[in-house]
Formats: structure tokens, sequence, C-alpha cells
DNA sequence: GGTAGCACTCTTCCCGCAAGACTGCTAGCC
DNA sequence: GGCTAGCAGTCTTGCGGGAAGAGTGCTACC
């Protein structure tokens, strides 16, 4: 009874990473014979499933029904994903083409993000979603109020993620350009290489009192620097949904219902990479882990990608339950690695 | 027979419509002796058989099968939306809540389009889709070059419409922020309030001449002005592909995943309203009429919306081709109406 | 021209049955 | 004690047939 088979000799460690494995690949419950034929076991069917019923009776396996064969539990999943599989790695040659696509895209942040979710969409044949990155580990490097007419203006905030944001403003009273400008050049003189959120709002009210320019205007750069900062919950780019059509798990019409009804509303997705922000590192959640019944059948991949030092983003692949996981890990690690090499490029220095 | 009932006798013309709105309120075929029950027609069930079976050969009816009631063809949809439907009108209390709802919306342009789409997603419960304005019609307002380090900056282009375009750029030789300022001045100077499409490569390689700044902040300006001309394929946001899968024609899966392929394609998506370009008013296609086989089920409702006095984007409603045509092109139009107003409001003036 | 009535066609639904897939158990073997 | 052959038992799946039902088209008649 070893510590990497989970708690489990090692025939029994053995029977279960085959079900999984079988089962993953057919979508059919797996039987006691199909096992003694593909897979080298050295006893009987009749031995397989005795096994068979007493990982059963241990919570690892479920039958369908009485005559059919089996099937993983959550807790099946679990102890193949924790203890059982063969981590797999990337060949060089694929994790060079994620590379060079994710190179071609554009420069823009968002297009950089939008790439990669549809790349992983595409090479995990499941939905990719990856959250924008959260910015507020990143530093302030640029403000700038752009005047237009007397009372509109545009103003634009630059961190080391390149630009952050940018709003228009309308003012009630008439401004002079070298208000703004005074007021940009300020705001850069102190700011410039701090972190984002050292940026509050009352060193903002305090440099607007000091300059004895308009009160307004406080208004409208902490606007700015609050759409910088990029609230709580970022934005999370989805692609891929056309993929799970094709999963067996997905012909039931409600499922699929609430699957797209996840993917086009922004929260429900960001609630769930928030559900794997407490680990630092790759997460798995399987079934109903994922804390919902509506979900009962899916499992996410989520793995944080870097900027600089710090995740500032997850990128995540959902799919059935009934997934090949070493895979999918595998290139979501990949993927978030080519990101993170991506963007340190990308870095405003 | 009278031009405005598509060449048929007014019983005819009658028949079909009422086979039309039949169909579309219970997505079976139609009988003949549904239509005596449910409406006054003043004849019996026989007579309308007759009637069917001549509308059959007339091409506007079909039959799936012998012993089924009749479902509208392609050109009998196409009479019913041109010479026999009753123009539908919003209420006032509906169109109400569609102005307030998109008030609320935030003043960023993206923001304007998304909540829109979303909107028409749900009222239509169907699929809605919303280019993003083009804004090769609208006037250049602002351009800003800002320096970060010697050697990287962002360029910001301000249209009529807002931000246009935002870029960083890196340089290979280092650079004085006074040559960016010179630059933007010189801009702005030069070409505010002409149409964005007047600042050509030529005249910006001659200002770059004439100022005697970096040749390298020539292409920076050209891919600034590049992008926020916003090529020939706007973005098109998209919501409520999960109303589709309700409807009855979807239970094939092999048609819903055409639907969510062409959903996340951002370019099959632009085909489809591009072929819509052509008439500046509401445009309805059916089935076949949208030129693909994989579409042959499907209808499309476009409608345009305006910024000032030009058109600058389309929105649709992409639904099966069994759809309320006069609701929703009232819900299309009313929606774009209100799109537009709020658009002015926006305007940078 | 309109209608009543009827024969005919085609789909849909349900039932029952046979075939097939696996299991669990028992008895016996090494 | 562990393993296996063999078999009875259970449950699903697939198929055929038959009844019910929905609608039509046609004919004969008003």
């Amino acid at each position: 009874m070893k510590a990497d088979e989970g708690g489990l000799d090692a025939r029994k460690a053995y029977i279960l990473a085959t079900v999984v494995y079988e089962y993953v690949a057919t979508a059919e419950p797996v039987a006691s014979n199909t096992l003694t034929q593909k897979y080298s076991l050295g006893v009987s069917s009749a031995t397989v499933r005795n096994e068979m019923a007493e990982l059963e009776a241990g919570g690892y396996l479920v039958q369908p029904h009485t005559s059919a064969g089996r099937v993983p539990s959550d807790s099946g999943y679990r102890t193949y994903v924790d203890h059982l599989m063969q981590p797999e790695d990337l060949g060089e040659e694929e994790r060079r083409r994620i590379g060079d696509e994710l190179r071609d895209a554009s420069r823009e942040l968002d297009d950089i993000i939008d790439s990669t979710t549809r790349l992983l969409g595409r090479l995990s044949k499941n939905l990719a979603f990856v959250t924008r990155p959260q910015q507020d580990t990143q530093t302030f490097k640029h403000i700038q109020l752009i005047w237009l007419t007397p009372r509109t203006g545009v103003a634009v905030v630059v961190s080391s993620l390149g630009v952050a944001a940018q709003s228009l403003f309308e003012l009630t009273a008439d401004l002079l350009p070298d208000e703004l400008t005074r007021l940009s050049n300020a705001l850069n003189a102190r700011f410039a290489d701090r972190p984002l959120r050292d940026v509050t709002e009352s060193a903002i009210a305090a440099l607007v009192g000091e300059l004895g320019v308009s009160e307004e205007l406080r208004g409208v750069v902490q606007t700015a620097l609050q759409s910088a900062r990029s609230g709580e919950q970022p934005a999370v780019a989805a692609a891929g949904a056309q993929n799970l059509v094709d999963q067996p798990e997905f012909q039931d019409l409600r499922k699929l219902r609430s699957i797209l009804r996840i993917v086009e509303e922004q929260k429900s997705l960001y609630d769930i990479v928030a559900g794997a922000m407490a680990t630092p590192a790759t997460s798995v959640r399987i079934g109903r882990e994922l804390g919902s019944e509506e979900m009962a059948d899916l499992s996410v991949v989520t793995v944080p990608y870097r900027f600089g030092a710090h995740a500032v983003g997850m990128l995540s692949i959902l799919g059935p339950r009934r997934m090949p996981y070493a895979r999918l890990i595998a290139l979501a690690s990949g993927t978030a690695q080519s990101l993170s090499e991506r963007l340190s490029e990308h870095q405003v220095s």
C-alpha cells in the first residue's frame, strides 16, 4: 500500500487507472472483460470483477445499472488525478507551435488573451476560458489627460501591462488645456513606477488640491484609475463551446443550454475561476467539487499565468468529467508558460 | 389580385398568412382543420384544403409528408414578410424600457455595443449580433503620442466616436518627449475634424518630413490610424446563443454545432451582415436566401444604426426561419433607434 | 364555387419479445 | 487463500407489428 497509489493496493490502483483511461477514451461503461482483453492484467475477468466490486464499495467506481460496466465516480477521478495518472508533457514540437502562434498575435494585450483562448479551445477540444490580467499587482506608468474641447477630454492610463484604461469625460465648466497638462505631469512625476494600488483616491484628491486645478478633475482621474484597476472581477474570454456539442454527455440539451448560459455570462465564468484562486498552482476540480449541481458532470482544469513574478490571471479548460486529465493539464500549463513569456516581452519597461 | 397581397387573391393571401402565423406559434405543420377552427374563414376545411393545394403548387407551402399539414416555404415566408404581415410597433412602455436600459450602460463605446447586443438577445429570445461602429465615416479628433521611455510610448487616437485606437510602440533609437509632442500637435492642427479617411499615409509621411522628426514615427502613426479605421471587418458582438437551444429546429445537434461555430468566428458573423450591407434599410433574409446550405433553415433580420447622419453599423437577429418576423423587425428597429440616440449623446463634440 | 363524406396514406406510439452485455455467485482447482 | 470457469440472473437495447390518430385528396352532390 504505497502512498502514491492513493491508499489502494497496486492491482486495484492499476485497475482503477485503466477504467478511467478506457472510459475517457470510449465514453462507454467499462466491463471486466474489456480490461482483461486490452490490458495485460495477468488475471481473469472474474478476478477483475471481484476487484471492481471492492472499488465500487470503496466509492471509486459506480455502475449505471446492474448489467453495465463501471464508470469512475468523482473520487475515482480524484484518486486518478492525484496519485495514479502518468503526467504528460507537451512534445517539443507542440510547445514550439504554441509559442509561435502566440508570438504572431498582435501586440495588444486584449488580442493576446483572445488568441490564447482560441488556441487553447482548439487544442483542448473543449471549452477554454482565460481571465484578463488583473492589474492590481502592476505598476502605474503614465496618465495622460487629453484636451478635446473646453468641456470634454480623454483620460488614458498606461500600466506596466500596456494601456490599462481610457475614458471620455465631460465637465460642467470650461477648462484650459494647460490645466490638464499640469495635472498629468504632476501625477506622472509622483506615481511613476509605483504599484497601481498606491494611487489612491485620497492621494489624487490631495494632488488636485495642491495644484489648484478644477475639483471635477479629481473624479475624472479617479474613474480612469478605477477602471485601470479593472475591478475585482476581470473580464474573461471564452472559446470552443462548439467542441462540447460533440461530447456524448451533452446530448442532453438541458446541459448544453446551461453551459451556453455560463459561457455568455461573464460572472458565471468568473465564479468558476474564483474557486481556484486559493491555489497558486494547477488546480483540477471534478464534478461536484465545483459546488454546483448544474456542473455535476463537468470538470475544470485551471492554471495561473504570470506576469513578471506575479500570477495575474487564470487559464482554464472546462469539459465533461470524462476528460483526458493528463493531456489537458500539460496543455494548460504549456500554454500558460508561453503566455507568461509572451507577456513579459510585452511589458512596458 | 391586389399588389399588396403578393399576387395572390385575398383568400389565398389570408390563408397563407394564417399558416405562417400558426406555424410560427406552434412549430407544428398546420392542418386545414386547425385553420377553420381558429380563424373565421367562412368556408369549410375542404375548401381550405383546395386552396392550400394550390398554394403548394405555387411554391408557397410545402408538406413534410403526405398526411401532414402544411409548412411555409422560403417563398411563402418571403411573400408573408413583403406583403401580408401586419407591421408591429413596440409599445411606448417597451420602447422606454429599451432606452432606459441603454442609458444605464457605461459611457464606453464598446460597453454600449455589448449591452445593446445582450439586450437584443434577451428581448428577441434569439441570437443577436451587432457590428461595432465602422469608423470610416467618422471624423478625426485628436491624436496623442505619449512618451514613456526613450524608446517606448503609446499612441492614442480619438475620433468623433470616442477613443478609436490605442497602441504601444517601441522604437530602435532614442527619442525626446518633445519630438512626440510636436508631431502630435502638428497632426491635430492639420487634421482636426476632418474625416478619418483623409488622414492618409502620404499626408502623414509629408508631415513627418516637414517637421524633421524620426522616420520611425511615421510607421507608428500610420499603424495607430489604421487600427482606428478598424479595417474593413469591424468586430461583431454576439449574445443569446442559448436561446436557440430551446427551439425545436435545433434539436438536431449538427445544426446547433454549426451555429455555435458561426457565433465564435467573427468572420462568419461578419459575412452574414455583409450580405445585408447593400440595403440601407431593414433587411430580412430567409433560409436559402442567406446563400449557404448550412443556414437553410435560418433567417436573419438586419437593421442599420446611425451615428449622426450616417449608418455606421448593423444590428441583427438570427433565429429559425420560423420566427415572428413582425415582432423581431419592430424590436430590431426600436433598438437601433435607441442605440443611435445613445450614440449621439456619446459623441465627442 | 363550395361542401360532406370517405378511403387512403403516413407517422407516431406502445407493447412485447429476443438478443446481448455484464455482473455476482458458487463450486472447484492450484 | 487466491484465482477461475461456468452459469443463472438482471437490465438495456433493438426490432417488428399493430393500433390509433392526424390529414389529405377525391368524388359526388348541392
